[in-house]
DNA sequence: CATAGTTTTCAAAGAATTTTGAAACTTGCG
DNA sequence: CGCAAGTTTCAAAATTCTTTGAAAACTATG
């Protein structure tokens, strides 16, 4: 039985690539293996099935399968149809770009707003209390913390203003932040 | 005995921020009394011992210990002598900025950069592999490997450049950066 | 509509991380 | 010194997160 070109045995390469990638992943808040797999489709030529998948990274069917679920809701990999196979394919999404600017927006821009959500809860609460309370301390308490929480509340501004900044250069894609960050031409242009 | 007046219970405002943030923090790969202990820090008027922290967010004496001495370790935070006073009290680094800057120049810089590195030698790896095997096969997969990495490559010193301008930006603290991701001045504009 | 190939689900196992608290350790002072 | 307040350490316990794998659920034919 002549064994099929083998799908299943990653290059050093790969597995160096998909490995970091792993990791930042991991460190940025998802999981390690979403990364794995992702960089794995993302390096194969052609689609793969989630059986290659975990033949190639040796993880259970379960896992491959909510790994891949899970890339799907983030939109980060997609099913290919191949005619004549029974199977689904999956691969990766390719525009980079693309793609990490729609995680940005969903992930961590909920995050954020939650935050500066909080943050104007809190001033208006102590507002409440300095033009209530009659104790000077607590009052003093009171602008003190709505200084200190306006400091939190521009910097969370800031943070959102950036993964605007960030969301919205993906979507022209005219690069202007780009140019800005690296000082000059990004990398080799033609 | 007349008790200390009391540093020990939070305010509302106190909690539901250091609460948000301790999220955030978490979220983004500290623990959650890091953000915390830093919160109370930061809103409290006066410097504040371990043993009252561990009051007032119910840890245990080990736990913020611990957490204090990461914090420090990071520079977020730091000893305060009080004259007179027997314990360390602790302040929170209350330059936002600057202490941003610097978690994120330490912490993400050195995770990007150990990707970058591990993509450079990813690519060698291919091109060497092009320049010797003789199957085409192989070759036209390591060169689209090499595209694809070329890309992650990209991206990675994209972030990296990010980083390094908030980082610069946070040293001269001219703020040009912040101007160009606000688009005008800061807040408000419908 | 039965079946075999696939995928999904999910409770239990396993790992990893965090927290606890008591013991060891420091330090300043009588 | 020797003590006592204060801090740190660290092994064990608790908690949280991840993975497993077998069973259930799909699904495209014959």
């Amino acid at each position: 039985m002549p064994k099929a070109p083998d799908k299943h045995t990653l290059w050093p390469t790969e597995l160096a690539v998909s490995d970091v990638i792993g990791r930042l992943i991991e460190f940025w808040g998802f999981k390690r293996n979403m990364g794995r797999v992702w960089s794995v489709l993302y390096l194969s030529p052609e689609p793969l099935s989630a059986d290659d998948l975990r033949k190639a990274l040796q993880l259970s069917s379960g896992a491959v399968s909510m790994t891949l679920s899970e890339l799907s809701r983030w939109g980060v990999v997609r099913k290919v149809w191949i005619q004549g196979e029974r199977k689904d394919f999956y691969a990766a999404e390719v525009q980079l770009w693309r793609m990490i600017s729609r995680v940005f927006n969903e992930r961590e821009k909920s995050e954020i707003v939650r935050a500066i959500d909080s943050f104007e809860e809190a001033l208006a609460t102590l507002e409440r209390i300095k033009n209530t309370d009659t104790d000077p301390q607590t009052r003093a308490r009171a602008e003190l913390q709505q200084e200190r929480i306006t400091q939190l509340l521009k910097l969370a501004k800031l943070g959102k203003g950036l993964l605007d900044a960030l969301v919205s250069t993906a979507k022209i894609d005219a690069e202007p932040l780009v140019r800005f960050l690296l000082g000059q031409r990004a990398d080799s242009h033609p």
